[in-house]
DNA sequence: GTCTATAGAAGGATAGAC
DNA sequence: GTCTATCCTTCTATAGAC
């Protein structure tokens, strides 16, 4: 046999990539420049990656992957719907508050490939919808009404354009909305 | 004789890349599109705008100057500072339910440009700055607290970033909350 | 020797700037 | 129009592991 593959040499371009697509934007980075941070060559990274839409498809997939990871891990502990949209809002200040963070992924994307309909692009939209869709349920479970759904989604827009100041305002706020759903007893 | 130089063709020229920069992005644009649909020379573009960067701080600039314009329209038939903020909010959600509404324009910038800081992208902080600070000027004159003038940037920001069927939902909200500040007389 | 890795040049298109 | 630089992509040359 001869040499060996390295078993991560994907998700090391793939981390790489990842890294730098999301702090300098998709179109600012060259495949030169990833190739550059993964430490390999242009030959291993094309031939995991067959174009650089692919790279970026499978880097907004990443993000949505941890970001699936970890709201599932967020609404794990909330009892019920009320406290879980309060536990969803929660997660995205949270992520909004941390020191490096540069605006949603997807949204990002969106703005930087206006139109297009190529595969990130469909990741992107597919996270928003879905987004907005998890919304959506968790609103009409605790009996909340379409108005309630849309005011929770400005906000949550509101949440990841905004200062990162804002995002514990935004959390006040939804826990406020949905906390009004349910009149404490007695 | 030499020939004469048109008047308008700064105008021309800013307006034909105002146009592609807004719809399609500033760095998807190049300089050759921009004198293809200005329908001039390149040395005629780089006489009036010695850069790209240039051409975008003043593609930025008109913007501004036209959302000033029009903000300034939307606040005049206002009666009070409440009337004022519903006001502005309505403006907003007018541009955002036009046809070819692609998003903030200086939200676009910065999103297609992290980090940067040079001319057009202090255009564009310049402008979200002096928004924010309007409407705290606009909460405060009507006796509201931080917290409001917070919830109102939310919605805000909110309202650029969403779908055009969110618009209303942003006005009748801070309607209602500038609203319930006021108690009707009587 | 054979296979896979990296490094870098080459191709072709397009960018900004003059 | 031209010039230079850089983009993505492909290909060649070479070094290293089996």
């Amino acid at each position: 046999m001869a040499r060996t593959p390295a078993p991560g040499t994907r998700d090391t371009i793939l981390t790489a990539a990842a890294g730098l697509f999301y702090e300098h934007g998709v179109r600012a980075v060259g495949m030169a420049q990833v190739v550059e941070v993964a430490g390999c060559g242009k030959n291993l990274l094309y031939r995991h990656f067959p174009s650089k839409a692919s790279l970026a498809a499978a880097y907004l997939a990443l993000v949505r992957q941890e970001r699936d990871r970890s709201c599932t891990e967020a609404l794990r502990w909330a009892a019920g719907p009320e406290s879980q949209l309060t536990a969803l809002v929660l997660e995205i200040a949270d992520m909004v508050r941390r020191p490096r963070y540069r605006g949603c992924a997807f949204r990002n994307y969106l703005t930087e490939f206006p139109g297009e309909d190529d595969e990130p692009a469909r990741v992107a939209k597919a996270y928003l919808a879905d987004t907005r869709a998890e919304v959506d349920r968790l609103v009409a479970e605790c009996g909340g009404d379409t108005l309630l759904a849309d005011r929770i989604w400005l906000i949550v827009n509101g949440l990841y354009a905004g200062p990162p100041s804002q995002a514990q305002v935004a959390v006040d706020w939804v826990t406020e909305l949905v906390g009004s759903r349910t009149p404490p007893p007695d």
